[in-house]
DNA sequence: ATCCCGAGGG
DNA sequence: CCCTCTGGAT
């Protein structure tokens, strides 16, 4: 690694250290917006949560969990009964297609129950690295990557802390800055940052508690 | 019109 | 790399 990055690097480290500082203080219990903290309940609620609000999602698992309460209820599901319920979540032919297979997968692999290895939990059909993330954070505790979303996504773009369009990259390059015992909070913060304050269209930077730490800063006011 | 706590497939 | 899938909120 030559001195210029290795530079570069620090300063984004010491850079992010006061922004996750701010944000502790401004998001004081950060933590998954999907009300599940059983697994299970967890990996399908962030199954639904793809292109949809939490709070839709927070809608529907009520009467989804009701009516199928564990993945072998889910794996021998009628297609159409699970999509009506899951309708106004958006994209919910894929979705209750994924969240069958997947769930047939969890019993035939692992009699039910949700791996906690990343490398399982990724060969789940309908299962990708942010999803992943979620579980492992969410409902494991344990910090094996970060939840790289639409959120994470555009904050790290304007904060200048990835400039990657990859999710994979950026998670890679926020894993080098950020330290471990901040992975699992990090993106919660960037997530709620994200939907009150530095909103895709129109951010509102003035009343932004970093935006001294932004370089986008200049570019939206 | 445009965007939302994505993943699979070409 | 791109495209598609979908309803709902703004």
């Amino acid at each position: 690694m030559s001195k210029v990055k290795k530079q570069n690097v620090d300063d984004l480290r010491k850079r992010v250290k006061n922004i996750i500082e701010i944000l502790e203080r401004e998001y004081p219990d950060a933590k998954t917006a999907l009300i599940h903290k059983n697994p299970f309940q967890l990996l399908i609620a962030t199954i639904l949560s793809a292109q949809c609000t939490d709070e839709r999602v927070n809608m529907v698992t009520p009467v989804l969990f009701k009516q199928y309460p564990d993945a072998k209820a889910f794996a021998e599901a009628n297609v159409s009964e699970l999509e009506i319920i899951i309708k106004s979540t958006g994209f919910y032919r894929a979705k209750a297609k994924n969240i069958i297979s997947c769930c047939k997968a969890l019993v035939e692999k692992y009699s039910g129950k949700v791996p906690n290895k990343i490398e399982d939990l990724v060969k789940l059909p309908g299962v990708g690295r942010k999803t992943a993330n979620v579980v492992l954070g969410g409902a494991f505790g344990i910090a094996s990557g970060i939840v790289v979303d639409t959120h994470v996504k555009r904050l790290s773009e304007r904060l200048g802390l990835s400039n990657n369009t990859n999710p994979d990259k950026i998670e890679e390059e926020l894993m080098k800055i950020i330290p471990k015992n901040k992975w699992i909070s990090f993106s919660d913060m960037l997530i709620w940052h994200g939907r009150k304050v530095c909103q895709a269209r129109k951010p509102k930077c003035l009343e932004c508690s970093i935006n001294s730490y932004c370089p986008s800063f200049k570019n939206f006011t």
